[in-house]
DNA sequence: CGGAATTGCTGAATCGATCCACCAATCATA
DNA sequence: TATGATTGGTGGATCGATTCAGCAATTCCG
């Protein structure tokens, strides 16, 4: 009977294309119920509830009182239709279970609910079509900003697409070449320059970049920041072993096996994250290889990697720090604060913390 | 000038009690305009978006083709006012950063989005204040539902405050005394027994519970289950060691301390978390104390348990799978779905999974 | 004391989408 | 060719909160 192809885009499964179930909510309180319990007009009621025009303290008290008894909740959809504004800000992140973006998500979280704002928080699992699909869905959400860490391999056009939609936005961790846009994130050619360098000072001299995935700009400024330190020791460009992968630690596993089987190690290794070092080091022992037989570090500084065994050596992005700045900066492009910096792109310089894994007597 | 004291709850920061700060939207495409633009009524234009109604194939296209001409984005807000009916899911979670409740998230933000929900994901940090300010902007926000889990240390009448409005609701991981409400979690006795008899079974004579909130239900339920294993074993009741912290690898290494300082080890240690359990090896090692000196079970068997060394043998509660759960059970709730279980409070049985760290030729 | 300013409050239009009640045209059927 | 059913489409009231314009009543002040 009915026809089949809605075209409101956020609605309905993305597998099974159904229409969106969505559910009846309960019978409301509304401002017009608290004026006539409080015998006011809705006028009055509205300017209590905003903190607005010219009530006096005594009918302030009244209106308040109806609106406890009555088990008032303000409806921030009816308001926002009307005002024009919204206090809702959405995010999207690739993937919240990973202990880098959950602790950034806290920074950035509390600096938003502090300025009055609530995060929409949603994950697009990497996948560049599922991002559009989320954005899509956060406009219609009516958000007044956005904050994104973009999927590794978004194209281009996502940055027209968010710069057309004219919400105020910022990116993060993860730089898309095109227009300048917003952007927070650490400055990753330095990392992987410090680390390097670290690794050749104590006397490396092969080292391996290990895990990440290699579309993400990330891992490529990383490496151009290693390549930079080999060739300043002046050492060989082939002095660096290059094994992309992922994230995870199942991947440093993974890129472990395959650095044994390839031959003899190499005395250096710099991994894409800290998971990836613990999952490089499970390799080693299963294979019976001492941990000390490499210098390792890795990156991020997660809780984990001072309990490690061996303490992990690691780039600190400090993720929380990161997510405070970007929720700053965020707030700037809305308007609510004083521009800080007047740098639209700002990189946090990264931190060498030396531990157990480099093997220089941590 | 103002008067200060508004009474909408949500708005304004908690700590300076300024008028919350919003921002301007841009000017939108309306339905109307697309109405004009396609030469057909708001009505029409509004049966197109939503696929209801009867509207010939031809129109259909012309007005489709007005919208993605003019970059129309539907207003859900102006839609939820008029339908009451919503499809934002809050979520209420006491930390993000924690790897438990990352893959908890991932399971439920998955079975929700596939349901066509949007998940509003809030922490609290574990402050049940911070909590109840939370829920109630959740409301003002006109979720369709709530999942929640509960902060430790949340009153009783967090229950009834929810209860009485009226809102779909879950809770999760923590079960709250009181009366009985839809719940999703593991079976922490279970997963105490689980742990204790294994240890146990191996010889152990002394079993310490290492970490962990006081207040938090969960961990009472463990130590029910250890006590009870120890009951069954004929070993006297002081066989167990309960040394309380949070959930921290930092809380493990203190407890660790502790223990150590305190005189001979117990022979078997469980762990409230894997990050406990990361904790405590590191206290071992600092001293010089050989890993294997203790049968260990951790908690939760996160991801990085498998790559520790020793690799950790913990009772897997699969915290995605219960985010899962939680989520079906929650759309059961809303009415979308048929109820699989007719079961309110809903345990999953948890799992040891043996590896290294019990000693038992992992 | 009289005009001006201020205080306290209200009526009514409005934001964008929905959907009931209706209407006009077309088609089927006896 | 009536009668009824079906198709395709529209008008207007409505959801809840905001805010401008306006109106009494009170206060101020030369």
């Amino acid at each position: 009977m009915t026809d089949t192809n809605a075209v409101r885009s956020g609605t309905g499964t993305p597998e099974t294309g159904c229409p969106a179930t969505l559910n009846f909510m309960t019978e409301h309180v509304t401002l017009k119920d608290v004026a006539a319990h409080a015998g006011v007009s809705r006028t009055t009621a509205s300017y209590v509830v905003t903190g607005e025009g010219r009530v006096s303290q005594k009918t302030r008290e009244r209106v308040a009182a109806s609106m406890k008894e009555l088990g008032y909740v303000y409806n921030r959809g009816a308001a926002s239709l009307r005002t024009q504004r919204s206090s809702t800000i959405g995010v999207v992140v690739t993937n919240i279970a990973s202990p880098f973006f959950g602790e950034l998500l806290v920074g950035l979280e509390d600096e938003l609910r502090a300025a009055g704002f609530l995060s929409l928080i949603v994950a697009t699992g990497d996948d560049p079509a599922r991002q559009e699909q989320i954005i899509t869905e956060l406009r219609e959400h009516q958000i007044a900003g956005l904050a994104v860490v973009p999927a590794s391999g978004s194209p281009k056009e996502l940055l027209d697409t968010i710069a057309a939609s004219r919400v105020p936005h910022v990116f993060m961790t993860r730089y898309l070449e095109g227009e300048p846009v917003p952007y927070v994130g650490p400055d990753d050619v330095e990392g992987g320059r410090l680390a390097a360098q670290h690794l050749l000072e104590h006397g490396c001299q092969t080292l391996a970049y290990l895990g990440g995935r290699d579309v993400v700009l990330s891992r490529r400024d990383r490496l151009d920041g290693v390549r930079s330190a080999v060739h300043s020791a002046r050492l060989d460009k082939d002095a660096v072993i290059d094994v992309p992968g992922d994230a995870t630690g199942e991947s440093g596993l993974d890129a472990g096996e395959r650095l044994l089987a390839a031959g003899p190690l190499p005395d250096g290794v710099i991994c894409h994250s800290d998971s990836v070092a613990f999952g490089f080091y499970r390799a080693l022992r299963n294979h019976g290889v001492p941990t000390d037989s490499v210098r390792l570090i890795g990156y991020d500084d997660i809780r984990g990697a001072a309990l490690f065994e061996p303490t992990l050596t690691s780039i600190a992005t400090h993720p929380e720090e990161l997510g405070r700045a970007a929720g700053r900066k965020l707030l700037t492009a809305l308007g609510v604060t004083e521009p800080a910096g007047t740098e639209l792109i700002e990189t946090f310089a990264p931190e060498l913390v030396v531990r157990g894994s480099c093997g220089c007597g941590g």
